[in-house]
DNA sequence: AATGAATGAGTATTCATTCAT
DNA sequence: AATGAATGAATACTCATTCAT
């Protein structure tokens, strides 16, 4: 279930020279570079030191691919753009209130994105975008489009089930999106350097969850004798 | 009222020849270097651009910093560092339900850093927390922690007043600090870039103010017999 | 007639698996080679390219060839030595004026070389002699000697009947060779690229024809009956 | 009255660090690029061996020109587009037959320009035309056009006098500008390799004009008694 | 013989920083 | 104090060549 590769990057497997591996190469390089750019930013991380990491030399690196901004495509795609089309089939499959559904959303975020590296690549994109137009652009178009409308076929569906009062279809989705967004920032940044202000992902999202749902769901309606008050 | 310092930028003010007050020379320059950091980035201004916007020389530049970072640093502690003892005291004046005081509290936060240069700091802040561990420190305690605490204060003015319930004070606050965060973040990355995904700040801002307080606001609904209230 | 090797560069002609017959690689690379070089320039050239359109890998291309300098060694000698025993047959065969006999020789220099794609070699050759001395020494015996003795033939013979006037026959067969050689050369570096200063090659070989037979041609005119001569 | 600046280039002339001569730094950088390009041409010379010929470091040079191309144009622009004024003023200047004219001008071309380093960037023009398609431009508009308009000036006099026939002006000028090129080309290229066909410039300069005059010039001249031909 | 995956040397250009004046 | 000329480290990308298969 965790989405991290963890530890399948190897520099320097044993091999001969030239070790025939041409399909296993990009994803060794695509691992590499989320490595590194993840650690040290896109623009200071050489290709050189990706090649390396990966266990090949430079020239090898623009065999697969044309060029760095390419490889961060390529990254992008595999850890985050490509798996909308899974994510979407959970939400197809899940059964249950929308307000679990939510909860589960956002604790998911955190096992699959938010807890590894690939939550790195939003803070990357965050802070490179305006250097890189054309890959603010891709990402817009591949992650965060895709993921808003995720988001709001929850809240649609909670407003469908009567569930949920949504103002603003888009609005309401800026409310889930931005906790997680800016958790991912802070780990990645402020949260890597010091100490004094820790956040507790798992402690975060419930309350972040919590107050979300707090907006979203209907209230009870006073007619409603049972003070049982949707959670 | 404003934050902006505004036309305190001159690139060039018209002066006789060596009358410049020589005082105001790093005044200028960390003028200058907000201006094209927020606008370009860190890596991405030159230093003799900041120079020249200074209407100084490169070389003068590195009499009063010793170097780029440094001068990074002197933007930072300049700019955000230093209001908090003014917004402390708006705290205590503030007459009103305390769901009024957190509204006008994000109104103004956009109305005086949101919508300045001054969000551009904390973008730059967090894109380059990494790269100047140093500096995040200093971010952390001069801006971090005051800005923390004074999201607490707020919310413990509601509690105590009955008017709030906050199960945990640092993640309610996080809660608060979190969209801000993230809309700072957003205006000055890939909303600078693409037409896409556009948010309007002050109906941003009201949602995620309205959907704060939901989950905030003790829900005593008169009708509703015993409070008990999920979570 | 024609002297452009012409179809016979096909990439990738219709083949059974195996029957290629493996004595022509080399030519089909030279001949690759030739259209490229010609086409692109030496260093523009990959040889990538020229494997490609020979039909082979890259690889193939290093088993015959040790170096790219090395192929292109072998266009040189393939396509312009070995040609000058055909021309001074012609040479032996030629009835009628010197001066009609350098004009033939001319436009057929035109008609073989100048207009086909071989033209392109003593541009090559010009261009990259000083980077491959060896090279430019082979040319020089093998193509530019008998050049030049071929046009000192011709030259002797109108000496030889009375015809011409030549005081001194070297430098008088640079007075043939050099407008030639100009041709190839701005054909195929200005020449290509512009649209300012074209040439017509018919209109330029045969004005330069003329005024080079003007200036060797025996004057006395017998039917003139004035005998000042012009000139 | 020779233009090459001849031993003006000296590597390192003692001199501290940072020694200023602004004015006279870009006028090195020129001598040296002409030195270096015309020895080892445009690609094969990297900016940094122009930059230590000039004495300066490789940082210097894009102080003062752009990009490499930039230097070329300014290389071309120094030693011969700029140079076209003062000839033509020496076209205006000159008194004596346009035969004599025309050899005087060929003359002035080896010593000036064939001699001299300078006939190298021809060579180079001709050789690079088609990689660097802009610079081909350039020279075309700054060198081309205006040498061959004033050749055809000169032979505009030569008619407009009564001396010269002229069927075509363009193709006229070719004749003209052919055999220069040529020994422009020749000598940069198999000229500098090889002993076997040496060229002996002011010879081949000589045979070519007198040849050419013999097309140019206006034959029976009845009054002349007897035939004391030129040359 | 033939392949094609892998290599790594080679280079124009930028820009923070220095320092002679 | 102020200047701005000079420096040189740093880096993506190409392509001839190699060699395991």
């Amino acid at each position: 279930m965790s989405s991290d590769p963890g530890p399948s990057i190897h520099a320097h497997p044993a091999h001969a020279k030239h070790e025939r591996r041409k399909d296993a190469r990009p994803g060794e390089l695509v691992d590499a570079a989320l490595e590194l750019f993840v650690q040290k930013g896109f623009a200071a991380t050489r290709v050189e030191e990706v090649a390396h990491l990966a266990g090949v030399s430079k020239g090898t690196l623009f065999l697969y691919f044309p060029s760095k901004e390419d490889l961060l495509k390529a990254v992008v795609r595999h850890h985050l753009a490509g798996r909308f089309p899974e994510w979407h089939q959970e939400f197809e499959r899940f059964e249950g209130s929308t307000a679990d559904m939510l909860r589960y959303c956002m604790r998911m975020w955190w096992a699959r994105i938010g807890s590894t590296k690939i939550s790195g690549i939003s803070k990357l994109m965050m802070s490179e975008a305006r250097n890189f137009p054309e890959l603010a652009a891709f990402y817009e178009q591949e992650v965060v489009l895709p993921g808003m409308l995720l988001i709001q076929r929850i809240l649609q569906r909670g407003v469908e089930r009567g569930e949920f009062t949504v103002p603003d279809m888009k609005y309401g989705a800026y409310t889930v999106l931005a906790p997680l967004m800016f958790l991912a920032m802070w780990k990645h940044s402020l949260g890597s350097c010091s100490s004094a202000v820790q956040i507790d992902p798992e402690s975060y999202i419930a309350a972040q969850a919590e107050a979300l749902l707090a907006g979203l769901c209907v209230r009870s309606t006073p007619s409603a004798p049972s003070g049982s008050l949707a959670k």
